[in-house]
DNA sequence: CTCTGTGAAGTCATTCACAGCG
DNA sequence: CGCTGTGAATGACTTCACAGAG
C-alpha cells in the first residue's frame, strides 16, 4: 500500500476488473489469479497485481485473489459503495437514450433528472424510468434538492461551455461531456469527455492503410471481459 | 517523413487538429504556428510538430503552416477525404440517437442504414435523415448494396459479439462498439470500444477522493478547441 | 510449489533544446 | 529573427523476474 498518484489508465482497468468479478462471483468461482485474470482481457498479470496493490495487499500467495473479497474493496475503492445521483443536461436524442441506458443502474448510477431549455419537453417525463425533464435555468435548484452529483452533458456543442458553467456554479464537481469541444473546469471539478467523431475518425484512419498491421495501442484499449453479461444493457 | 507505426495517440490528435484547422479556416486565417495551436489545447508545440512530421514536412520555417493547406493534409491522412458509409446494428436508443447525430456528417460519415431484430422496426425509416431499418439477417446483403464500411454495434453486451462476428462476415472492417464487452476481432478488423460505464466510474472514484488534485492524466484526455463551433452538433 | 508484491529493466510517449532554413 | 524538424533527455506506463509468504 502507497499513497502515490494514481493515474487514469489504473482507475479505467479497475473498472474492467469489477466487472469481471461480479461475472466470476455470478457464476459462484471464488478464487481468481492475477494470470487468470490477465487472460480475460489481454493484459500481463503484473499489471493487475501492480494496480490493486496501489490501494493494499488484497491477494494470498500462492492462492491469489478471493473474488468476493476483491469485488468489495474494488467497489470501495472507486467510490461504488454509495450512489450516485446523474442529471442530464439536454433531453435530445442522445440526452433520451442515456436516460434509458439500464448499464447505469448496474454501477450505482441513477439518473434523477433531465434539463432542457425546450417548452414542448419540459415538465414531462421521460423514458422507462419516467425522468422528469426540468427547465435548465432551474439546475441550480434541482440539482440541490435531488442531490445531483454528476451532471451528463448531452447538448450542442455551441451551448456546452454555457452549461458546464451552470453546471459548476450548482456545485456539481463530476461531469461526462459528450459535447465534441475542449471544455474548461475550474480546478476541483472533473469534466471527462467521450467523443464520438474523434473515435470515427481514427478508425478512418485504419481504414485509409489497410495494409498496416492492427497495432492497437494497448493504452488506448479498454479491455473487457469476453464472458457475456447477464444483465440486459438496453442502448 | 518516416514510415514508422503511427500511434493511435497521434491519429486522435490529428483529428483533434483538424477540427480546430476547419474552425480557423472558416474565421479567415490563413497560418498558424504550432506553438499557437498548442495553446488551444494545453499541449505542448513540439508534440505538435512531431505529430505532423511523421507524414511529411508541411510546415515553412519561421512562418508556421498554411491553414488550408494543413487542412487538407490532414484530412487525406486521416482518410476523409472520401465518404464512409456507416451501418448502425441496433435501432434502440442509442442506435437511434446516433442515426440522428449530424455531427458525423460534418467528417463524411453518412449513416445509410439500421440494423435490428426487432419486426416492429424492420422496414420504418427513422430519425430526420430517414434511415431505413433492415432485418439483422439481411445484414451481409444490404451492406454489400449500401456499400457500407464502418459498422456500429449499439445493441446488448449479451449479443454484441455475435453481432461483431456477422459484421465481420459482411467484409466490414472497421467497427465502432457501444456495448460493454471486450469483442474479439479477427486480424484487420479494427474495433474500437466507448464504454461509458467505465468513464462514469472513473469520474466515481475522482468524486470518492476530492482531495486528490485533480490530474488527469494527458494521455487520456482528448484535448479539443476552445473556439466555438459554428454547426450544431445535436445530440 | 504456487502465486503475490515489488524493485529493476524495458518500452513507448512527451518534452526539451537547438541546429538550420526562410 | 521566428519557427520548423528532430536527436537527446526525460518521464510515464508496462513487463520482467524474483524474493518471500502461504
Amino acid at each position: 500500500m502507497k499513497s502515490e498518484k494514481i493515474s487514469e489508465l489504473t482507475t479505467s482497468r479497475l473498472s474492467v476488473y469489477l466487472r469481471c468479478l461480479n461475472l466470476l462471483a455470478a457464476a459462484g468461482i471464488k478464487t481468481i489469479s492475477s494470470q487468470a485474470l490477465a487472460d480475460q482481457f489481454n493484459l500481463n498479470s503484473a499489471q493487475i497485481r501492480k494496480d490493486l496493490a496501489y490501494f493494499g495487499e488484497f491477494g494470498v500467495r500462492g492462492v491469489g485473489y478471493f473474488v468476493d473479497d476483491l469485488r468489495q474493496h474494488i467497489t470501495k475503492i472507486l467510490g461504488l459503495d454509495r450512489p450516485h445521483r446523474v442529471g442530464i443536461v439536454g433531453a435530445g436524442n442522445l440526452g433520451t437514450a442515456l436516460a434509458n441506458y439500464n448499464g447505469f443502474a448496474t454501477s450505482n448510477f441513477i439518473v434523477v433528472a433531465l434539463f432542457d431549455n425546450d417548452r414542448e419537453k419540459i415538465g414531462k417525463s421521460i423514458g422507462n424510468a419516467q425522468v422528469m425533464v426540468h427547465d435548465v435555468r432551474k439546475l441550480a435548484r434541482v440539482a440541490h434538492s435531488e442531490e445531483i452529483d454528476v451532471a451528463v452533458i448531452a447538448v450542442t456543442a455551441r451551448v456546452a461551455q454555457r452549461v458546464l458553467n451552470q453546471v459548476m456554479s450548482a456545485g456539481i464537481k463530476a461531469v461526462l461531456n459528450f459535447a465534441p469541444v475542449r471544455l474548461h473546469a475550474r480546478l476541483g471539478v472533473k469534466v471527462k469527455t467521450v467523443d464520438l467523431t474523434v473515435s470515427l475518425e481514427s478508425l478512418s484512419y485504419f481504414l485509409a492503410r489497410p495494409q498496416i498491421t492492427c497495432v492497437t495501442n494497448p493504452r488506448s484499449i479498454l479491455p473487457y471481459e469476453e464472458i457475456a453479461q447477464r444483465e440486459e444493457h438496453e442502448l
